[in-house]
DNA sequence: GTCTATAAACCGATAGAC
DNA sequence: GTCTATCGGTTTATAGAC
């Protein structure tokens, strides 16, 4: 314990320089956020992080990269289990907010660096699209299971896009009020209304094959 | 024509100044965009941009503010006009979506300043939420006005917070592919969805007072 | 109000001893 | 792999002539 092998010190310090640096880009953004910021915020000197990254782009990209592989173990599905269209809905519901609440760094990681695509090497800007991509195609994934769309693609991509980009405006809304969490409650009438106006099938949904008045049971 | 009166020169030059650094700020961000850069592209030295606004803080919040009261007067109403819920909600959505194509940067400069907001001065900080809670303020009238929420202000709150952040996720969407715009129709079906969710009366829409299979009529 | 010139601090990045 | 020291460039901001 006392005896660390000497091998890992230089993972155990880049683990550090990479927590320090997407805490601290997350939250003032990329450009906002210098080398000697992220050097007395980790105790390790410049040095060392150019020797880990060979630049303040590498450092970006890796803070990225594991990001996005966190935040895509963390939603380990694409196939949502569940009997009927309810219960797969809530699970998948229950997922993308126990991601964004256990997650906020991630988002906030594309927002504040994804805005400098314009700077940003190509390297960074492969990074940025690589992870906005996994994210759609898991959301595109989980919406057809939810709903059996597998022949429905077009519909499926409009359920996820909308399920993202509520995400999206709900982590906008969070530096305004940190507090702020992603409403399933609404989210889940919307989609179920979408998916509706489709025309698709809503199984063991209440309120929807049982025609009761238009309120879906709810609060 | 040539012989513009020597009084109008300086405001002149600051609305120019002010045009400049709201394009650049827009596109990459508070702290990437640099007062040279900002002197080089409109012209003028960078100690008239001193003389002018006292800092580069100074500079933000005249284009945050500038950016806010343009945004506000591009938004008319308050009372949203029609006969019925529906051609009000047509109404509402046209002009969110107009505002939102037609003030691309106002979003951007909430986004990519507000991020910052943890190193802001005060005055910038202040400035920031001025121009948000102008935007919620303004939604919250619009929607109350759109479904006569008038006894119901919580339903009221939550339309327009679904709305904003559907906004906001957009935006956030259209940095990635610049050609994304607003999709007024699935909006639209949720929020008439959230609505009668809420029991709120919906006279006059298409497939809600008249049971017809569940499907809105659209498209 | 606009300009040139410059101060003082900080930036990203590197050299070289250990 | 980690450290000290430093280079060259850019940053915000100011001084002072016009």
């Amino acid at each position: 314990m006392t005896e660390a092998p000497a091998l890992d010190r230089g993972a155990r310090s880049r683990d550090a320089i990479l927590d320090t640096a997407g805490d601290l880009m997350s939250r003032h953004g990329y450009a906002a956020t210098s080398i000697s910021m992220i050097s007395s915020a980790c105790g390790l000197p410049v040095s060392s992080i150019y020797w880990h990254f060979r630049s303040k782009d590498g450092i970006y990209v890796a803070v990225l990269e594991r990001a996005r592989t966190a935040l895509l173990a963390a939603l380990p599905p694409g196939e949502v289990p569940g009997a009927d269209v309810a219960q797969r809905l809530d699970a998948f519901l229950a997922q993308v907010e126990d991601a964004f609440r256990r997650h906020p760094h991630g988002v906030k990681l594309l927002l504040g660096l994804g805005m400098v695509q314009q700077d940003a090497s190509a390297a960074a800007v492969a990074e940025v699209r690589h992870y906005r991509d996994a994210l759609v195609v898991w959301a595109r994934d989980a919406v057809s299971s939810v709903f059996a769309l597998r022949d429905r693609p077009e519909v499926a991509d409009e359920l996820a896009r909308f399920t993202l980009r509520m995400a999206s405006g709900t982590a906008v809304a969070r530096w305004f009020e940190p507090d702020t969490v992603l409403e399933t409650g609404p989210l889940r009438v919307a989609l179920l209304a979408l998916a509706a106006h489709h025309g698709i099938p809503l199984r063991g949904v209440p309120g929807e094959d049982a025609p009761s008045r238009g309120v879906t049971s709810r609060e």
